[in-house]
DNA sequence: CGGGGCACTTACAAAAAGGTGCATACTTGT
DNA sequence: ACAAGTATGCACCTTTTTGTAAGTGCCCCG
């Protein structure tokens, strides 16, 4: 028997299936990862730190991921707006599941920038 | 600055960004697991498991786990086709980070699906 | 008063991802 | 002889995701 891990995995296939699809979207195991390292972050804390998000899509993520139960938001109702964004202890447990993959990928920097580097020469054969 | 783990991170905010850069598709991880969990695999053996994958899909990400360094594909040249797929040592490597995605999966298997419930039942109240 | 920062929001593209269906060339099973 | 299976390739189209640019209301600063 194959693909499967325990009993009641409702849709998936495993539980890999299930965890990928609560993280799926290009932010968000990256703002996961870095509100575990540092308590709450201020909105602009956060958007500066995912440098490439936009506005639009880091906002987005960050409401799906409340809206899932893995970040928790607090609005202190001030005047020129404050919001913090941490993670709930769902979230926390989730982002120490990430910490393996965070430690493969600086440890194998240098296989993964080849791989992009011949991405790309093989993006520029094709003009 | 805040995001950094370690020196010459060529584009990369941290090891975490060059890992989901190199898993982006919403299949590879899967491929990767799986394989991970026995030998090499046929077309049609993989085909099977990752269920909900088209032909297409299935092979492009293969494509690109093979391009990438991460799976090793063997074709037999056989008549009736005969073609396996197995990782290579850094696809390996990269399968056992993802372990702890795939328990945190298992054992948060309840509140995932209750994160499932509520995205369908919100999607139901907008219509 | 003008400019800037805060935390968003909205409308509108553009791009990426995914799906469907058909085709190949050959073999084995019925 | 005909259907089915093998591992893909290709064209076309829809859906989903991501990005861009601008705007909002309010305050503080010089």
């Amino acid at each position: 028997m194959e693909g499967n891990c325990t009993p009641t995995l409702a849709g998936f296939t495993c539980g890999l299936d299930a965890t990928l699809r609560l993280i799926a979207g290009k932010w968000k195991p990256l703002i996961l990862y870095f509100l575990a390292q540092g308590g709450p972050y201020r909105y602009g804390e956060l958007r500066r730190a995912v440098r490439d998000a936009s506005d639009k899509m880091l906002i987005q993520q960050l409401k799906e991921l409340e809206a899932d139960g893995l970040v928790k938001r607090t609005d202190y109702k001030e005047v020129p707006p404050r919001v913090d964004y941490d993670l709930t202890p769902l979230g926390r447990s989730l982002a120490g599941a990430l910490v393996p993959l965070c430690s493969w990928g600086t440890e194998h920097l240098e296989e993964v920038n080849r791989v992009f580097a011949e991405r790309e020469n093989w993006a520029a054969k094709c003009r």
